[in-house]
DNA sequence: GCCAACGTTGGC
DNA sequence: GCCAACGTTGGC
């Protein structure tokens, strides 16, 4: 199963922001990047990802689940813009920090390393368990 | 708040 | 189809 990474600002939207919608989820909305965009149109129900504080906090705060797959992003009228819905699934009991990220060289080859500015990601299998465990979860 | 890196736009 | 100009993102 593929994994994902959502960047947001928390002053923006953050992780308790997410939490705060409970089952209901939220729409990822407001993506206007195409890699970003076929990121989200490749998600399938059920996929994870984890939530990524950017710009303040810099740092894997939690995961979360797909619940609805692509559909036309509700804040535009432009058909070519889709987003998912997801929710928030658990949160790390430790985050983990783009600095702890940056000096494991098991994580050199993140997206979130190499092209910091792409806000929908990929994870691998591997990314995904080590991230997993240094933030605490088994 | 700055600015490097990146993506997009549009004139040619 | 190239590439300069511009806008945005996000780490610092």
């Amino acid at each position: 199963m593929p994994y994902w990474l959502f960047k947001s600002e928390p002053d923006v939207f953050g992780w308790d922001d997410l939490v705060a919608k409970g089952d209901a989820g939220e729409e990822w909305d407001g993506v206007r990047n195409y890699q970003a965009r076929n990121n989200m149109r490749a998600m399938k129900l059920g996929d994870r990802g984890f939530f990524y504080h950017s710009r303040k906090g810099l740092e894997v705060v939690g995961i979360v689940e797909v619940y609805a797959e692509a559909h036309q992003d509700s804040k535009t009228d432009d058909v070519h813009w889709e987003c998912v819905d997801v929710k928030a699934v658990e949160k790390l009991p430790n985050p983990v920090s783009l600095d702890l990220i940056k000096t494991d060289e098991r994580l050199a080859d993140m997206v979130l390393v190499k092209n910091s500015r792409l806000s929908v990601q990929p994870v691998t299998d591997e990314e995904w368990n080590l991230i997993c465990a240094l933030g605490g979860l088994s």
